[in-house]
RNA sequence: GCAGAUGUGGCGGAAUUGGUAGACGCACAGGACUUAAAAUCCUGCGGUUGAAUAAACCGUGCCGGUUCGAUUCCGGCCAUCUGCACCA
């Protein structure tokens, strides 16, 4: 028979409400556990079953902390800013805030349905101006520092709308909702100088505990680079061309120049370029694509000659062609290279299509390879050749002696370069932080006196963008119109407002002391609270999120608001959920599940144990509605042993090793996230029960302490069901012996030339020459015939018999 | 294209990190209970040959290597998934 989910469910999760049995306690006396979850966009769709899979494994860890007697912060909140609420008022004229607000209360009733251990009282809302007013102060303080400047940056703008468009809405080049074409814009934005931090946030990376493949993915995004900066003369002309090159080694076979179409050389030199028609129709096409597109390689290169100038190689003097391709993005390096085809395959590919030159530098060690056939990039076995002074050296040699001589002859620098750019920091767009700046004819940008904030949205009714696809704020003429904090005269407000990832880059310390009317978090809150001990979120957010979230964070510390470098001690991912079918869940392909009616239908329990076993917590895992009833029954077992209960104060003989063995698998495998086999521990010791028709007392509330956490409302009420009198919360998480996790006695394989053969019970740490004549005897009709060569005892694992 | 992952029975997965491959669950089959069904409980369950709970061989994406021994380490392929800077 089944238990009655609804009703203890409910139950619970009123108590816990009432009582705030989770909240963080303010004692900082107490030693502290600060466990983190990526707060949720409250979508109108609701609550998506991906996010219980992150919360219910914090969830986990932040329980078991609790028995563990830490002082735990489990915070939520709601990254409520954002795109989807805006399109939607755009479409329906509801003001996003209605749309937010709605959509909150519905997260919020989803997610205390499924009973997480959140402390609620907490949770922040990054819309609230009494938050966002901290968000502008950051941006302010950024400003003075230097690390927020205009630029000019494009944005995709579709010319139906006449709005700026995320990348997610431009399909095939075209604007998702109307179909119209989206071209590239060039606008003036605020742009933060993440740059600035690109070498911390790859040093610091050896301090905290991440992922590996976490650590990998953003040092790969920050795309740390050495090489140099070279100046190529135009042969009759005073102008240069500087390139930035990882393989200076190579500028003997520099055969050609290839820029970016949008670089400013063409406009320089415009009245020298024979084919300018050619050159700008070329330019007006690359306009049309991303830099995704554009370095999409699989594609057939295309390029264009820029005829009537030449550079000239400084080393060789030779005059060489100058080529515009879209390969060559304006936003990495200099926005020009220099072409070396023998050694370099984009180049390569290039050369070969456009029947230029190809000089091989760099040979094998040993041996030979054919230059024309494909570029040699090996870099370790590479020696220089055909390079005048650099000949026979190795290519880390020829690389130090050719920066040298650039250096010494002033044509060129060493340089570090990064593929990390700057963070565009402006969205054209009504429902964002204003960005708290204001433009004035005498004094420039000024930040607003911080005094003034928050600077809070307007109430617009209008949310239509501007003309030339300007924030709706642009039509907002009384709220723009401002004065100079500076001089007091006449200015205007910045109209653009800040990125969705403005809020979510600082939420987890707000979350330390969420109320504070005059500091972000209070001093002692933030020494109390951090660093965050363990971090859970999705891959997807490492490159942009999590290294955003950092280089805040790190200027904070530089300016001394927060005690730590790193906001993270420990970052971990999970893997995403798909649909029955294996594909992505999406409203268009008709896989979503529904976390509703999941919770409905088996109840909150059910589906966190599920969600934990469904598979290694950090990869992809498709859904089953098979398997889940299997959790579900599973839980009808574990509520029907008090059936089977007996009296006892400690654990029976037969249990003994079991219930030792099983705490410390549970215990080791939560803070490793083996969350799935912790679930199968937990029914092996089940059916252990099951088979011995008994469970004591003193196992059964060990049993069900261990599995709190994973299913805490069953197993309160039934701990309250077999007469305990306190709740589960308030106990201890149970110790194991180390002692009593040992067997006496083991099955010992034995194989012959590594093949399985037979298999012998002996006592850990029998005497091997015991051992030894035990196997023979096992084994020895087996041996008939044969010559033993050697013999291999691994003690209590394995005792292999090598024969000929 | 660049970057990060993944690949084990019919299915989800486990394997003390170089030591009995397939724990646990799903599905399936058989049995018990029941007038019957559902639920529940018990048993079996990688493949081939075999009457067999006898025995043998094959088996962790593919090809090769190291080793007494490889799902695990090394080299080379193939396939799938995720991210790519204005989605969150």
């Amino acid at each position: 028979m089944g238990y009655d989910f609804k009703y203890i469910e409910k139950k619970w999760q009123d108590k816990w409400d009432k009582e705030g049995t989770f909240n963080a306690s303010t004692d900082y006396t107490k030693k502290k556990w600060y466990g983190l979850i990526e707060f949720p966009y409250p979508s109108g769709a609701g609550l998506h079953v991906g996010h219980p899979r992150s919360y219910t494994a914090l969830d986990i860890v932040a329980r078991k902390k609790r028995l563990q007697g830490y002082n735990v912060l489990y915070p939520i909140g709601f990254d409520a800013f954002g795109l989807p609420a805006e399109n939607y008022a755009i479409k329906t004229n509801v003001h996003p805030k209605i749309t937010t607000e709605q959509n909150i209360a519905h997260f919020t009733a989803q997610l205390k349905a499924l009973g997480f251990s959140f402390d609620w009282s907490r949770c922040v809302d990054t819309t609230d101006p009494n938050y966002y007013k901290w968000t502008q102060w950051i941006f302010i303080q950024l400003y003075k520092k230097g690390l927020a400047y205009k630029a000019t940056m494009p944005i995709n703008f579709c010319t139906g709308c006449k709005v700026g468009l995320a990348n997610e809405e431009v399909v095939n080049g075209v604007c998702e909702r109307c179909g119209s074409p989206v071209v590239q814009k060039e606008k003036s934005q605020w742009m933060l100088k993440i740059t600035e931090y690109a070498q911390r946030l790859i040093d610091d990376l050896d301090d905290v505990n991440y992922l590996e493949k976490i650590k990998t993915q953003q040092r790969n995004w920050i795309g740390r680079s050495e090489g140099a900066e070279v100046k190529f003369k135009i042969a009759n002309s005073d102008e240069e061309l500087l390139v930035y090159t990882t393989r200076p080694d190579t500028l003997f076979g520099a055969t050609y120049m290839v820029i970016a179409p949008e670089h400013k050389l063409i406009e320089r030199l415009s009245d020298k370029i024979l084919n300018l028609d050619e050159v700008k129709a070329y330019q007006n096409k690359a306009a049309l694509k991303s830099d995704f597109e554009r370095s999409e390689i699989n594609k057939e290169k295309t390029g264009c000659e820029v005829k009537g100038i030449k550079a000239i190689n400084p080393l060789t003097n030779q005059e060489i062609p100058i080529w515009i391709s879209d390969y060559v993005l304006s936003s990495y390096g200099t926005g020009a290279i220099m072409a070396v085809p023998a050694h370099d395959t984009r180049d390569f590919e290039f050369a070969t299509k456009f029947n230029l030159p190809i000089i091989q530098v760099v040979k094998p060690v040993n041996g030979e390879v054919n230059i024309l056939k494909e570029a040699f990039i090996d870099v370790e076995t590479g020696v220089l050749i055909n390079s005048g002074f650099l000949n026979d050296l190795s290519v880390e040699d020829a690389k130090k002696k050719v920066i040298e001589y650039l250096e010494k002859n002033n044509i060129g620098t060493k340089k570090v370069n990064y593929k990390l750019r700057d963070w565009v920091f402006s969205r054209q767009r009504y429902w964002g932080e204003p960005i708290p700046m204001v433009y004035c004819d005498c004094c420039g940008w000024q930040p607003i006196d911080e005094k003034d904030l928050p600077l809070t949205l307007p109430e617009v009714e209008d949310f239509k963008p501007g003309e030339n696809g300007e924030s709706p704020l642009a039509k907002q003429t009384e709220w723009i119109n401002t004065t100079c904090p500076k001089c007091g005269k006449l200015a205007k407000r910045e109209t653009d407002t800040m990125p969705q990832w403005a809020g979510s880059s600082w939420y987890f310390l707000r979350y330390m002391d969420p109320h504070n009317n005059d500091a972000l978090a209070s001093k002692e809150a933030l020494n109390y609270w951090s660093p965050i001990d363990w971090y859970n979120g999705g891959m997807e957010h490492t490159t942009l999120h999590l290294l955003y979230s950092r280089f805040w964070h790190k200027f904070l510390y530089d300016i001394g608001v927060v005690p730590t470098k790193e906001p993270y001690a420990k970052r971990t991912s999970h893997g995403m959920i798909l649909g029955t079918n294996g594909e992505k869940m999406s409203k268009s392909k008709g896989n979503v599940i529904n976390p509703d009616d999941i919770v409905n239908e088996f109840g909150a329990d059910t589906f966190r144990v599920y969600e934990m076993f469904m598979g290694p917590f950090d990869q992809t895992a498709a859904w089953s509605m098979e398997s889940i009833r299997g959790c579900g029954k599973f839980l009808d077992r574990v509520w029907n042993l008090q059936n089977m209960l007996i009296d006892g104060d400690s654990y029976s003989k037969e249990t003994e090793k079991m219930m030792h063995k099983a705490i410390k698998k549970v215990t080791l495998d939560i803070e490793e996230m083996k969350f799935n086999t912790c679930v199968s521990t937990f029914m092996t010791m089940v059916n252990e029960f099951y088979r011995l028709k008994r469970i004591n007392k003193a196992e059964f509330k060990t049993f069900l302490t261990l599995l709190n956490p994973f299913a805490p409302h069953l197993t309160e009420e039934l701990n309250k069901e077999i007469g305990f009198k306190d709740d589960i919360s308030t106990y201890t998480w149970p110790e194991f012996d180390e002692e009593k996790t040992i067997d006496d006695e083991i099955e010992l394989p034995i194989q012959i030339n590594g093949k399985l053969k037979a298999n012998i019970m002996i006592v850990v740490d029998e005497d091997e020459s015991i051992i030894k004549e035990k196997v023979h005897k096992a084994i020895e009709n087996k041996l008939e015939g044969k010559t033993i060569v050697k013999e291999i005892y691994v003690k209590n694992r394995i005792y292999n018999v090598v024969v000929k």
